[in-house]
DNA sequence: TTGTACGCGTTATCAG
DNA sequence: CTGATAACGCGTACAA
């Protein structure tokens, strides 16, 4: 009955080649090998040693049939499926661009590992609910975390590994990683400082409604921000419009009217940037000679949209899609020789929207001030 | 044995509730109802009738256990792992944004069918090999589909169900959604020709290097403004540059000294939009008074990135995944009852970058005229 | 209508 | 070093 079966296998396999769902299993290797399932699951998984003869027969064998381990059995047997959930909620807006990259690294990483990737609508509790209970996951990669993010107690209590993209408000017993949005604004900060700007503003995109609610990011700059205005004994002056172009204009006179004497803005609200530009501009106000702008935690790709292209600090995407999955792994694994909690600089990327005060430059003359090339 | 095994699953459940990844089996449901196995599967599955009585016991029960009936166990069992791969290429560049759209609405509407959507980096033949070749997916979506893509023979090879996000040169034998490319230029040209332009050009990205080689839509795009120009008897005008606001800025004055009688353009390069209307402005060209642009293929969020605001003809990424997947679902699941071939229509929204060309606009003077309030 | 029993393809334990 | 063999959780003929 088994050799019935077998030799109609291979009848196929040999006939048309039009077959290639229908792959060989352990049980035809082991047959053509003369050897045990066993011992090619030894040989598959090096869980085993194995004589170099033997392993030449098998391996002849696995070549012959061009076998490849049915990952379900394997699934199924070591109860590992080898595979990942990103869990990614509604991102209505915040870094559009930015995410594709985030995506394709992990899902890369992750096969890089012998993991794969599945993308996971996390709707309400129940769609949580059947991603834990039906054992198709290994571990969980949970993106847009929030403050207060009650998909993390919930993973807590169905016991399931996962890891961290962002932080919550206590991440000291989570793992995750996380842009280092301290230091990112204390080089921003740093950056405009050494151009000799004292009045230096923040523009962000606010914290969020509903799902959104508590934003990490924002809530996060926003501390930084003050912190480190604190500490240099400069005055702080924050504010807040919509993701979006138009809102971007419309902040323009605002901001001017709240802080006439501003020289420096941080942009955290990457889509605001292009209508901020156009909007100052109207006003007469153009950048970087009156004021200077340092987008926080965007892409080059999307300050290269506006004229000037902006100087920005670039979400680490790549990075973090990678360390996240890789820090997942390990948990499955049992790697543990790793960071369990790491945050990744945003990378400098020098534009055009950066420049010393014109207080500064009048007072100086122009070729004792080295900027970013200021048209 | 099974007996003491079931008990001290049960003792942990009820003790701590801390153990939520040990799940209530089929077996554990059957003892709990005092049924057989098989009939909690076919209550589970309607895949045989139970009496009313029983029923309720098995359903109770499963409430009681909190039964999900694990997916490896079922992969198995039934051969289909309801878990769909989303191929995708390098994508370097093209419509980064609207990517995204893709990809969360094909993962949704997977989902909503009971499907799992795993990210599949295709890199070389070898991985594509190992995606047909481990049974981990019933089916794959492809996207970024070249005019000749080798994937394809791969896949039909492979046996492999799978449906195209694009098209090749002969798609005939294959289940595809696409963008309606031909409709969609024939929309923007009616746009344009209605407002009194008779000189209508075309930007585009390029058919690609490498990877990308063989592009469809630019390659459809250019094909149907050809054909669109002949048809009305208009004079065609094309040109190319990279997909980037630089090379935007670049082509304008090129752009110009190729065409100088342009009073209307069709973008297909949504990257090289906010420099090319920067460029433009530069050379004294203002938008849309003395060209109108219209995008196409990109979306209304990176149309607002300039200024003015871009009319555009908006590529449909969430119908384009949410068609794609259930495609593809149609083929597994045997409802053979939709169209195995569809072409989606960008849409048209009224931006600020279309209007009359000068010479219809001074003839008719102002009132007559009626655009997307060129201001 | 319900139960029995086998098979899906692997892993892993335990002998030899 | 290698081979039997028992799980793993579920679907499904076949039998009752």
């Amino acid at each position: 009955m088994q050799d019935f079966e077998s030799s109609v296998l291979e009848d196929e396999r040999a006939g048309f080649g039009s077959e290639g769902s229908i792959v060989a299993t352990m049980q035809d290797v082991a047959r053509l090998a003369n050897v045990s399932i066993a011992t090619v699951s030894f040989t598959v998984n090096n869980s085993k040693p194995v004589s170099p003869a033997t392993r030449a027969r098998v391996e002849a064998a696995m070549q012959e049939l061009g076998f490849r381990r049915n990952a379900v059995g394997r699934a199924l047997a070591s109860k590992r499926t080898h595979i990942l959930a990103l869990l990614y909620p509604a991102l209505q807006h915040r870094f559009r661009g930015t995410v594709v990259d985030f995506f394709t690294s992990a899902a890369s990483t992750a096969s890089e590992h012998g993991y794969n990737l599945v993308l996971w609508p996390a709707g309400n509790d129940a769609e949580l609910d059947e991603l834990t209970s039906t054992g198709l996951v290994d571990g969980v990669l949970l993106m847009e975390v929030q403050v207060d993010d009650p998909r993390v107690d919930q993973l807590q209590k169905s016991n399931t590994p996962f890891a961290l993209i962002g932080r919550t408000a206590d991440p000291s017993a989570l793992d995750y990683v996380d842009i280092d949005f301290e230091n990112t604004v204390a080089q921003a900060v740093d950056h405009f400082v050494g151009l000799g700007h004292t009045s230096i503003g923040l523009l962000d995109g606010g914290v969020g409604r509903g799902a959104l609610r508590g934003y990490g990011p924002v809530v996060r700059i926003r501390q930084a921000y003050q912190d480190e205005m604190t500490k240099r004994g400069l005055t702080s002056f924050m504010a807040t419009c919509d993701e979006n172009p138009a809102a971007g204009r419309a902040a323009a006179p605002a901001l001017l009217e709240g802080a006439p004497d501003l020289t420096a803005l941080l942009l955290m609200n990457e889509h605001a940037g292009p209508g901020l530009v156009t909007g100052l501009h109207r006003l007469g106000i153009s950048v970087p000679e009156d004021l200077s702008i340092l987008s926080l935690a965007s892409s080059r790709e999307m300050a290269a949209m506006t004229e000037p292209e902006l100087t920005v600090m670039s979400a680490p995407s790549v990075e973090l899609g990678r360390r996240g999955v890789e820090l997942l792994i390990g948990q499955l694994d049992g790697t543990d020789d790793h960071e369990r909690q790491s945050l990744v600089m945003c990378a400098f990327e020098p534009g055009k929207s950066t420049a010393a005060p014109r207080a500064i430059t009048a007072e100086r003359g122009r070729s004792a001030v080295r900027t970013n090339e200021a048209r």
